[in-house]
DNA sequence: CATATGACGTGAC
DNA sequence: AGTCACGCCATAT
């Protein structure tokens, strides 16, 4: 098992309308403090593989990807109820992924 | 085997 | 808020 497989699995867990960090999937997946690898592994996600790769950001709370491609996470993530602050970032606080249920959310 | 690369993170300035 | 440097290390070539 590659550690890409191991990035997948956690990614494939990230509920619906929410948002994790590259680091945070890292970490999740046993990799602390790889975050690059998490997103080396985005790149390398296979099309047909059925994974919400667009709940993923950076840990400023916005999309690392760049031009057309930016633009189809962020409809993608728009779709799913998620924010984007004027600054097109999303508000991590509100949105972020976390384990033990914030019940502000809740 | 040796280097380069990179959807990142964090701290310093 | 923006830039720079550095750490991290699995893959790619």
């Amino acid at each position: 098992m590659s550690s890409y497989d191991k990035i997948w699995k956690v990614v494939s867990q990230i509920p619906y309308g929410r948002v994790a960090t590259y680091g945070q999937i890292a970490k999740l997946a046993g990799l602390e403090g790889q975050a690059r690898l998490a997103g080396y592994a985005m790149h390398a996600v296979k099309p047909d593989k059925k994974l919400p790769w667009h709940r993923v950001i950076n840990s400023q709370g916005r999309i690392s990807l760049i031009g057309p491609s930016a633009k189809r996470q962020r409809s993608l993530l728009e779709k799913e109820g998620i924010e984007f602050s004027p600054s097109g970032r999303i508000a991590l606080k509100k949105f972020g992924w976390q384990k033990s249920t914030p019940r502000s959310l809740r």
